[in-house]
DNA sequence: GACCAGGCACATC
DNA sequence: GATGTGCATGGT
């Protein structure tokens, strides 16, 4: 096991630069978008978003009336569109009938009371808990996503088994609670991962590299990332 | 046509 | 507790 050294992010940040997270207009598109791209590609998630804004019903209120039907049928492009619209209504159904939908009301409770909240609604796990609370709520939450373990586990930095809370827990211990630290850090794991640490790796000019136990990053742990 | 994408809940062993 | 499966569109 490697350790989490500052090198990785200074390595990351020089080679891509700022990565301007979240996409997106205000906490609550941030929200709404965080549980779209669920195993989703960002660009059909921004066709839905633009749906939504389109038919002018990008609010609490608006969804929480709406139909699932209605609403998945303006989702559509961004996948799982009947799942994901009942995840979107058991969410603004929290969100109203805990905070009026106001996101003012929610950032006046602590963020392990929030995170516990969030992860009790259907539909939303720690990933997407965490990135409402880092990206809407600017709380000092490190985001875990696939590209992020992937990326840590090719690298020996993560060796055998490790669940979310753990991959987490690595960047907590090491690193200051620093909301903009943790915006940027996780966008350029996801920006690695996007164009190095895929499932097939194309590991020419990975800015993590040498880092790899071995010569080439096609190294695949046993986690089997 | 195959592969992949900024997960999650649920069934089954 | 670990592993497998359904959910689905759209870009490469």
């Amino acid at each position: 096991m490697k350790e989490l050294t500052p090198d990785i992010y200074k390595r990351l940040h020089t080679a891509f630069g700022p990565q301007h997270w979240w996409p997106g207009d205000g906490p609550f598109e941030v929200m709404v978008g965080a549980i779209l791209t669920q195993n989703t590609n960002w660009g059909n998630v921004e066709k839905a978003i633009n749906n939504l804004k389109a038919s002018g019903v990008l609010d609490p209120l608006s969804i929480y009336k709406m139909d699932n039907s209605t609403l998945s049928g303006l989702i559509r492009p961004a996948g799982y569109y009947n799942i994901k619209a009942e995840r979107l209504k058991a969410f603004v159904g929290y969100f109203i009938k805990g905070y009026s939908g106001r996101v003012s009301k929610m950032k006046k409770r602590k963020t392990e009371v929030l995170r516990k909240e969030l992860l009790d609604i259907k539909g939303i796990g720690p990933e997407t808990a965490d990135s409402i609370l880092l990206y809407a709520l600017k709380r000092p939450v490190f985001v875990i996503d696939a590209y992020t373990k992937r990326a840590l586990s090719r690298h020996g930095i993560i060796v055998g088994k490790a669940d979310y809370n753990e991959f987490q827990e690595l960047f907590h211990l090491v690193l200051p609670e620093d909301v903009a630290l943790f915006n940027e850090y996780h966008a350029l794991f996801v920006r690695l991962g996007k164009e190095f640490c895929r499932p097939k790796p194309r590991c020419d000019g990975c800015p993590l590299y040498p880092l790899l136990p071995q010569e080439l990053c096609h190294h695949v742990s046993p986690t089997g990332w």
